[in-house]
DNA sequence: TCAATAGTTCGGTATTTACGAACTATTAGT
DNA sequence: ACTAATAGTTCGTAAATACCGAACTATTGA
């Protein structure tokens, strides 16, 4: 795997994050994450876009995690990816909060 | 002028809004238009980014009227634009206060 | 060692974005 | 009314981005 640059808590653009969330499958990913306080690998996060490759998937992820959104920690042959939600609440507070829990409309 | 898409309230769509304040010009604009609680034209828009095509802004604006984001009003020469911050506020509460409040980096 | 699982990378195509140039519309000056 | 100036949009092209399937790497288990 190539070396992901996931950035610092300090070097966190917000303007990075809030376009990783304004894709509609990035988001349901966030969102789920974030609703259940779990982590997912990429293939658990996949099952509600059955219709998704899975390069693009691994694409998607790619984005949470240089947006500073997520995290992964390989565990076997999994990547467990959580969400860093300490890091986003201490830079930017009540975001994930007011982006997060509502019932939103999603395209 | 084509005639606009601009979203009722109760069709905002949060990855709309994201995606489109997920631009560091588009977010400039729109931090500009909150903490001043002002209205732009585009070409008063434009200032801070003097590089910037004057379609290139065009085409922001665009996207920001699509989002839901702000209304225009053509007044003479001229298109007015606000931030429907109202509509945002009941579809979105706390939404554009957790995002816009705060020195945040811009890339 | 072989097969299965998880994920990334690669190559091609398709969509999106940014730009300058040309265009429309409104206003002001004469 | 004619002309020039201002504000913005539209169009065509070039560059960047996104999506997909196929091939690849890495880890686990039989």
């Amino acid at each position: 795997m190539r070396q992901e640059k996931q950035p610092r808590t300090e070097d966190l653009v917000i303007t990075d994050i809030l376009s990783a969330l304004g894709d509609p499958v990035r988001f349901a990913i966030i969102k789920h994450l974030y609703e259940n306080k779990c982590s997912l690998n990429c293939t658990q996060a996949a099952t509600p876009f059955a219709n998704i490759a899975k390069s693009t998937l691994s694409g998607h992820f790619r984005v949470l995690r240089e947006s500073g959104l997520i995290s992964v920690r390989k565990q076997g042959v999994e990547s467990i990816n959580t969400i860093r939600i300490d890091d986003i609440n201490s830079r930017f507070p009540k975001l994930l909060d007011s982006i997060l829990s509502n019932d939103y409309n999603i395209a």
